[in-house]
RNA sequence: GCCGCUGUGGCUUAGAGGUAUAGCGAUUCCUUGGUAAGGAAUAGGUCGUGGGUUCAAUUCCCACCAGCGGCUCCA
């Protein structure tokens, strides 16, 4: 990037007509500045490597010329014609409205002319031996080498090791991973990022042909469709968590997905990242959409009057929707997202003892909704990020949680606090293509009750701030249907049935008719199933198509039905069925009465949330959305 | 975001500088069928979007969009 500085009594100028095909929509056609530091920039191809960083470097070097001519206001420049080596305009434009954003957020008074168009301008230079200089940056640039070396340091400081349940400490590399291949696999995915599979992710297809869920191409990245059978799945996910977290004494809230950039609490935090949020504006006000719950419950903790008595205090919420503006290249069906849902329940304990304490009954809450919902201990991987210090003083609460997954688990430790947190869990599936990805967590963080000022009266009537847990027992819903597809995958790769979980399944009884007169026969059954002897529902559904038996049949296994039942002139004179099973060891026996099944099925699902078809009752009725 | 690959009816796909192939699905008809695909006919496509080259572009070139792989990133 090249920049041109000069301090003027005032720059001033007028749009006239277009530089590029595209070029910046204009609110003011002409514009004036006094007493300005007006800086020329030419955005160059190098800066596209690293945006973010030319912007940084940009904004300190005209901070300190501003500092050092005590100029207060900035007029940005556009002017390409300092350099022959111009970047895309996309770009360029970008990292000028950002420029502008850092330098107005250093409370500078900053005016910025348009991009792409050709101008005239006038410019009175003061002339004095400061008051024209011309810089160079190079995004990262003569820093390079040192800041290289910073990550190298950090690196050097960042420990990897293979926490044993005895206690042992191993080293990565000479750690025999016999039996725990996928902790091997995601240990190395971990530490050097490296993976030994390259394949399109299993999951993507099976969300399509099953017809859960699908890419949106009229909206941005990452911001997925749910068809009724995704979005049943999600919807019963949701509830399961929900429930558990209400047991465990969370507070269910609702809080906005939007907040202020400028509110001075989140503004600070922000900074460091604001490429990667979504931004809108609202009047003249501009809005991040959320990353996380965390604000919203910070705030009204924050408004809240808390005493001891009442902590540990839960608050949760499940976020529809979190928003990361992840880079593009980085997502991937449901497994990254830039919209997906979140729960998020925050625990504000008084101080380390009940954090410890509360962190275990949390990892044994996460560790059992994962279980029940279909993703076992067999198929995840913990990690365990934390200080040097908090280890050596702590080695029997981190094994203990280490005996309570009941395998080893991979211990990233740092010489020094880097985040906001001094503990962190995390509970990481490993798919087919041997990538990992987080689901449950929980972290202690230090931080943030401070900085939000959350405050609780004490026994002895002192006012401080809580310590802070961040949990999310499941992860985002959508990544736990990835990670239950990715293991139906795996599943279907060693030549087994794939299939949901009864619970989950939209349809978990088809009834298949040999004939056309016997579907009022079908209606009679799935009533009679319903009926509310266990309280439970049993959805399912009729194939009236006029379609042959294998036919029929085929489908249904193609979509997973888990339960399917012929029906004809046998079954109504037995009055006994003989189940088709898609989990072969989920039969006892070959023939069974409607009444058994019943109670065989509700056995199976009785302590999962319940909910009605969410398809109509008669194949014949569907659409095919895909 | 960067580099590379891909983009043909709802889905899977053949193909070529002169507007396109098949299967599945849909519709209609025949078949009333007992545990993984019964048969026939009909409809359905500005070949991702926008430019350029050409007598002619869906095909060649450029840009953009989307997906995939890798890199980076993952508070």
């Amino acid at each position: 990037m090249k920049l041109l500085l000069i301090h003027s009594d005032y720059i001033e100028y007028e749009v006239k007509g277009k530089a590029i095909s595209n070029p910046e929509e204009i609110s003011l056609k002409k514009d004036r500045l006094e007493e300005a530091l007006t800086v020329f920039i030419a955005v160059e191809k190098n800066d596209e490597k690293s945006p973010r960083q030319a912007v940084l470097d940009a904004t300190a070097e005209i901070e300190k010329t501003a500092e050092q001519l005590k100029a207060k206001n900035i007029m940005i420049y556009p002017y390409a014609h300092l350099s022959s080596d111009l970047g895309r305009p996309k770009i360029a434009k970008e990292i000028l409205v950002e420029l502008e954003y850092e330098l107005k957020n250093k409370d500078f008074n900053v005016k910025r002319s348009p991009f792409g168009w050709y101008k005239a301008f006038k410019i009175s230079c003061k002339g004095h031996p400061l008051s024209e200089l011309s810089r160079d940056i190079v995004p990262g640039g003569k820093n390079e080498e040192e800041s290289e070396s910073l990550k190298k340091e950090r690196k050097l400081s960042s420990y990897w090791n293979i926490l044993t349940e005895d206690g042992e400490l191993h080293e990565i590399d000479n750690f025999n991973f016999k039996g725990h291949e996928n902790l091997k696999k995601f240990s190395f995915y971990e530490k050097e990022k490296s993976r030994a599979i390259k394949q399109e992710p299993a999951h993507v297809k099976l969300m399509q042909k099953l017809e859960i869920a699908d890419y949106e191409p009229a909206s941005d990245g990452g911001n997925m469709r749910f068809y009724p059978k995704g979005r049943f799945i999600k919807k019963l996910i949701e509830q399961y968590v929900n429930r558990r977290v209400a047991e465990y004494g969370g507070l269910e809230v609702e809080t906005p997905i939007m907040y202020d950039m400028d509110h001075p609490t989140l503004s600070k935090y922000l900074q460091r990242f604001p490429a990667r949020q979504y931004q809108i504006e609202s009047d003249k006000r501009r809005f991040f959409l959320r990353f996380a719950a965390c604000f919203g419950q910070f705030l009204m903790a924050h408004d809240a009057t808390i005493s001891y008595k009442a902590l540990p205090l839960k608050l949760y919420e499940l976020t529809k929707y979190s928003f990361r503006r992840e880079q593009s290249g980085e997502l991937a069906g449901l497994r990254r997202l830039r919209a997906f849902t979140m729960p998020d329940v925050h625990a504000m304990v008084s101080d380390l003892d009940m954090a410890m304490d509360e962190f275990k009954v949390r990892f044994d809450l996460s560790l059992s909704v994962l279980k029940n919902i279909g993703i076992q201990n067999d198929d995840i991987e913990m990690a365990l990020r934390t200080t040097k210090d908090f280890y050596e003083e702590n080695k029997e609460f981190i094994v203990d949680l280490v005996k309570r997954l009941g395998k080893p688990i991979l211990m990233e430790t740092w010489d020094e606090r880097i985040f906001y947190f001094i503990l962190k869990f995390e509970f990481n599936f490993v798919d087919m293509s041997d990538k990992a990805s987080a689901l449950s967590t929980d972290q202690i963080d230090i931080e943030n009750g401070e900085r939000y000022d959350i405050k609780f009266t004490d026994k002895d009537g002192v006012q401080k701030h809580p310590l802070i847990l961040h949990c999310s027992p499941s992860g985002a819903i959508e990544r736990v249907i990835y990670a239950l597809l990715e293991k139906e995958a795996i599943k279907m790769q060693k030549g087994q049935k794939p299939m949901l979980p009864l619970w989950l399944s939209p349809t978990q009884v088809r009834f298949v008719p040999v004939k056309d007169e016997f579907v009022s026969d079908c209606e009679k059954f799935i009533e009679e199933l319903n009926s509310s002897k266990y309280g439970v529902i049993i959805r399912a559904d009729i194939d009236d198509r006029e379609e042959s038996v294998g036919k029929k049949i085929r489908d249904a296994e193609t979509e997973w039905v888990p339960i399917i039942l012929v029906i004809g002139d046998k079954e109504l004179e037995s009055n006994s069925f003989t189940p088709r099973f898609r989990d072969t060891n989920f039969a006892e026996k070959k023939t069974y009465s409607l009444d058994e099944l019943k109670e065989k099925i509700s056995e199976n699902v009785k302590d999962y949330p319940q909910d009605l078809l969410p398809l109509p009752l008669h194949m014949s009725k569907r659409v095919k959305f895909k």
